[in-house]
DNA sequence: GTTGACCCTCACGCAGCGTCAGCCCTTTTG
DNA sequence: CAAAAGGGCTGACGCTGCGTGAGGGTCAAC
């Protein structure tokens, strides 16, 4: 039991929150101290710790400080909590997915598909769908061990393969640094680096804009050099490879 | 060329930001009308649409307005402003693999890493590591062809990758609901799911408050069924046996 | 007793709007 | 043709979640 009062600088370095913040949220009754000192100094416990760790926790989720109150101060709507934070998590998830179908769809619309197909021939238009069927089908066969090799992979992977596709990409691209920045296949890679680019970026904007941007990423590219490097070494004819080979891009199929 | 001007109140339903917010981005400077009628009414073009996509895109990227008029009016400084969206997302990706690390240390030191090992044996502990290298070896191979036929995949895959786990932890726990709620084949998959989840909710918050909800969400659905409803049917014994088995490892593994 | 390092309470300021109020303009309706 | 309805305009104040002082007490050490 350990009974150490802390003052409120104390706790601020604990907790990473300023004396401010503290200070407000004791006006607000978010966070009172346990006790106070004659001189009106504040004193928290181990209780009011807990309390505070609680308090960040769903101010990161976006509540806000009312509403924490409210949560805190009455227990029986700790289930309400729960479920609103779920629920918002559950529907980040599905307006990415959806975010990406839009993508697709984009960049069918615009033709920009045809140019890939000749990459895909062998697989059906239907990318999407396929993908979705295959993965039933693999994670389909649930006998326990063979699922569970893969299981503690996936959330990683869904991260990871944000990165490595991005890396692969332009390894693709690099081998090919000396070709022509035009012709057919530098030229669907760069659709598909335009589309991780998106990816990294967030979808907001309209397709303009983001044709705008993916242009002067390509001057960038040359700008800086530390972009496009590759252990340590800069590579300045890859950079204006990209570049061209960005800018056509943009011309040809995105305008 | 369309000439068609456009009223606040039509440019607020097509762009979705209120009458007040135009009016306020045209006090900031941020975004004028192209034209004022004499009694003073706004009239806004083409040119102030796409104007106002590129605010809100940079708003969305968490912009102040006052950089965002910085960054619109002095095309000079459009570089930086890629730069710093571009290395602002990849920090994200950076900080979303450390969670993930801290996440597997924590299981590993609380000691349910062990737990979970007998499910995973033959495959070394390093998991992490493991994952990383197969995934080299599997991409290394950079024939066009082969490395292609992936590619559309990954992008989606990422995102999936994190519902489809969900899923199927839960498939794997549903055929696993007549037995002990306790035994350790259950258990390990619940700390999985438990992970699934962690990763849902995002991983802010301390270990204790992470496990304060995580019973809690137990207790969520027994109360509304819909959590766990297969196809329209709810399942109640299944609920109840998760509840058991979710108090189960927040008392025995995490506390 | 004095010097710092703390602590306190006002109180103002900031972004990014929401939300009136009070008044003018334009369009529709009777 | 006039009146009502529906926008539009400009202030101006309010709100949240703090940062950043000012002005002044307190506490431990030297």
């Amino acid at each position: 039991m350990s009974k150490r009062k802390i003052t409120v600088s104390q706790l601020s370095k604990i907790s990473g929150v300023s004396v401010r913040t503290l200070h407000l949220y004791d006006e607000l009754g978010l966070l009172k101290p346990c006790s106070r000192s004659e001189a009106g100094y504040r004193y928290y416990g181990e209780l009011e710790m807990q309390r505070l760790q609680q308090v960040l926790m769903y101010r990161e989720l976006g509540f806000p400080l009312a509403e924490i109150k409210r949560l805190l101060d009455d227990p029986s709507k700790a289930l309400e909590m729960q479920k609103a934070a779920f629920q918002e998590r559950q529907r980040e998830l599905d307006t990415l997915l959806e975010t990406i179908d839009e993508t697709i769809h984009y960049l069918k619309t615009k033709g920009i598909m045809s140019n890939l197909e000749f990459l895909y021939k062998g697989i059906p238009k239907e990318t999407a769908k396929t993908w979705r069927k295959e993965a039933a089908e693999k994670w389909g066969e649930d006998t326990v061990q063979k699922s569970e090799e893969h299981l503690s992979d996936l959330s990683r992977a869904s991260i990871e393969a944000l990165k490595q596709e991005s890396e692969l990409v332009g390894k693709l691209l690099f081998d090919l640094r000396f070709n022509d920045a035009t012709e057919p296949l530098v030229q669907s890679l760069i659709a598909r680096h335009y589309a991780v680019i998106r990816g990294f970026w967030g979808t907001s904007g309209s397709a303009d804009l983001q044709a705008d941007a993916y242009a002067g990423l390509g001057d960038l590219y040359v700008a800086d050099e530390r972009y496009l490097s590759q252990n340590g070494q800069s590579q300045p004819e890859f950079a204006a490879f990209m570049q061209r080979a960005m800018k056509y891009f943009v011309e040809r199929s995105l305008r």
